[in-house]
DNA sequence: GTCCAGGGAATCA
DNA sequence: TGATTCCATGGA
């Protein structure tokens, strides 16, 4: 396949640390010369910033590169209206949004995020990381690039037959029998995922979601907010939110006592229709500064 | 040795 | 509905 380039110039929210590094995705990884290389679909892409510019190069079956990066990096949306709209709440996000100033949220394949965020229950990120390439580079397809051998997150047909004990063997742990149900759910087409991106009620995506195995409320959200059904009004609350948003404004004594129910209340009263770029900021900037 | 991680499911009131 | 407990694994 041919390599091919493409230069973002001069974009005014984009920080390569900011949108890797921020908890939404677990295939790109930082390269000795601080670039950051990763695969998305069939794309293998290394990101490099030049000046005050991006160099995006690598390898993509779609003839029009700059499509594709458009679509995954979410170029279409203006995020420093979004950044100025959350600024004007209070301190807390103002001193939040200038820490992460440079996310923006992924346009991430559903199936994968779907998979990636089941193995990510009770688990830490590089964990996580671990097991997706494991699983990645046992399942998947292998890509060569630059001398390099990366690999395709694996398609539910490539999963077709993974036994419990084979999952088990790459690290899940528990979680082996919930990504084996899953996988199987969404082959059999119990849950079929093109009817889950046509719809536009997101309580009813939802509902689907949560019918898999291993999708909670909090996957589930992250599933909503991170892949490309793209529901920014959703806020996951895992054990960081909860920390900074009792932190910030409810200041119970023991955080695990505080209600889920009264921060999701807050959270929508507070950041209405952007509460998921609001959870993205806060989960940032308190798990990093 | 102990605690913790981008939680979910089973169980019980 | 709401609260408790258990669940593998690996790093700090």
């Amino acid at each position: 396949m041919q390599e091919q380039q493409y230069i973002l110039k001069k974009p005014e929210t984009f920080d390569l640390k900011d949108i890797f590094e921020c908890g939404q995705c677990f295939r790109w990884n930082k390269q000795e010369n601080g670039s950051y290389t990763g695969i998305w679909k069939e794309n293998v892409v290394n990101i490099k910033k030049e000046g005050q510019n991006y160099v995006f190069t690598g390898i993509c079956k779609n003839e029009n590169f700059e499509e594709e990066i458009q679509k995954y990096f979410d170029l279409d949306r203006n995020y420093e209206q979004i950044k100025n709209e959350l600024s004007k709440k209070d301190k807390y996000m103002k001193t939040s949004i200038q820490y992460g100033k440079g996310i923006r949220i992924l346009n991430q394949d559903l199936w994968e995020t779907i998979i990636s965020f089941i193995i990510s229950a009770n688990n830490n990120i590089p964990r996580i990381k671990g097991i997706i390439e494991r699983l990645s580079k046992t399942y998947g397809n292998k890509i060569e690039w630059n001398g390099e051998e990366y690999y395709t997150f694996p398609t539910p047909e490539q999963l077709k037959n993974v036994t419990i004990e084979e999952y088990r063997k790459l690290g899940l742990g528990f979680r082996d029998i919930r990504l084996y149900e899953t996988t199987k759910m969404i082959r059999n087409g119990e849950v079929n995922l093109k009817e889950l991106e046509e719809n536009p009620n997101t309580i009813e995506v939802r509902e689907k979601l949560l019918t898999l195995s291993g999708v909670g409320p909090k996957v589930a959200d992250c599933i909503l907010l991170f892949s490309d059904l793209k529901r920014l009004e959703v806020f996951p609350i895992d054990v960081w939110v909860r920390r900074v948003m009792n932190d910030l404004y409810i200041k119970e004594e023991d955080e695990t006592k505080v209600n889920k129910k009264q921060i999701e209340k807050l959270a929508k009263a507070k950041f209405g229709d952007l509460a998921g770029l609001a959870q993205q900021y806060l989960f940032y900037w308190r798990r990093e500064a």
